[in-house]
DNA sequence: CTCTGTGAATCTATTCACAGCG
DNA sequence: CGCTGTGAATAGATTCACAGAG
């Protein structure tokens, strides 16, 4: 097993997308999938996606490809080890609000349990089953839930302080989607989702090509 | 100028992401900046700023760094030559109607003057000041409007037929925040933006760190 | 000195090209 | 044959190391 190995950053990327796609086709009962089948659903080359099963110790067989099912649980048991983290989501904004509701219906691999804001007045119909905190309560509620994975959907000026109280707290990851950099101890990852940036690059990409 | 020179992907990104913070600094009227306090801002080296405003032909003078807003503006010019081009946004549910009011706040460099839906009864309060249609509805507002730029937040199903008709009436670019992956003649730009992907990785690295 | 600008080296990621299996 | 698996080559991006300017 190349278990602990290194691996591309971005390969991490490409499974997740190739995991999505062999879920769909499990479900609807396919056997076996060519590595080029997925590198055209997922948009990257058959290679690629041959590199990225070979780096997680993986291996199909010639002239009959991947078996679908048993790669998808390959792939979900290398990247998502060990049981489903606990999850929180701190502001409820529009768009905290929206995430929400977009993250559950789509089954992530993890259980988001609790939600936090300022004003927890701000629960809505679709938090339904989901707790809503006021921010105070973020450690008492974090420790109690077992909190490892933290969505940020609140105001930038408050990013850094939230992330650093749930750091403490023992949060190894967080979702980024405020414009604030985080700056926080280095074994706490963070993913940074800047829709602005993505904006920015159509626009630039619109005039280029 | 090294205008239509290629410049690294990721310079993109970082640019993006240097600009919205030169823009706070020159509205604060903060006068010079070295290359070193951006970067920390962002998240990056000092070499990589210095690298990435090389690649866009801009100079700073030694000892005394960047004029900020000439930067500020520089960076803007380069990034988005041209008129802000107008965009669009398919699909009002909860992800859409978010994006919209999110992206309206932030002030991107392009103008939001359309949405389309099945059902644009979703009209909603926030949506003030944006014309919402059907999406039959759709080549004839894009045209009127010259649409350039699209914002996908529909169900994945329907995303490839509007894509390509978005496509066929000139759209450029498409902000895809959409599961499915888009197959368009290669002049269309197509930003993919998971919000999956983001969890699974955010969990994956939860584990490993 | 301290900062910018940049050639050269390094590191990382992707693609090529082909051996080997069924 | 057509596919997987992989060493070797290539391309791409980042960092190093230092020249030059004030």
């Amino acid at each position: 097993m190349t278990y602990g190995d290194r691996i591309p950053d971005r390969a991490v990327t490409r499974l997740s997308l190739v995991l999505r796609r062999l879920e769909v086709l499990c479900a609807a009962g396919v056997k076996r999938v060519f590595s080029r089948e997925l590198a055209e659903k997922v948009g990257v080359t058959a290679v690629q996606v041959r590199r990225d099963l070979m780096a997680i110790g993986y291996s199909g067989s010639p002239n009959k490809g991947y078996e679908v099912c048993a790669l998808s649980q390959a792939i979900k048991a290398w990247l998502h080890p060990g049981l489903r983290p606990a999850a929180a989501l701190v502001g409820l904004g529009n768009l905290g609000r929206a995430l929400l509701t977009y993250f559950r219906d789509r089954e992530p691999h993890l259980d988001l349990l609790a939600a936090f804001d300022i004003d927890p007045g701000k629960t809505c119909m679709e938090c339904v089953g989901l707790a809503v905190h006021h921010v105070d309560e973020l450690e008492r509620v974090c420790k109690a839930l077992n909190v490892r994975v933290a969505i940020l959907t609140l105001p930038p000026e408050a990013a850094q302080a939230v992330a650093e109280r749930l750091a403490a707290v023992g949060v190894h990851a967080l979702v980024n989607f405020t414009h604030a950099s985080l700056r926080l101890d280095p074994h706490v990852f963070v993913e940074d989702v800047d829709l602005s940036v993505a904006l920015d690059r159509a626009v630039f990409f619109s005039h280029k090509k």
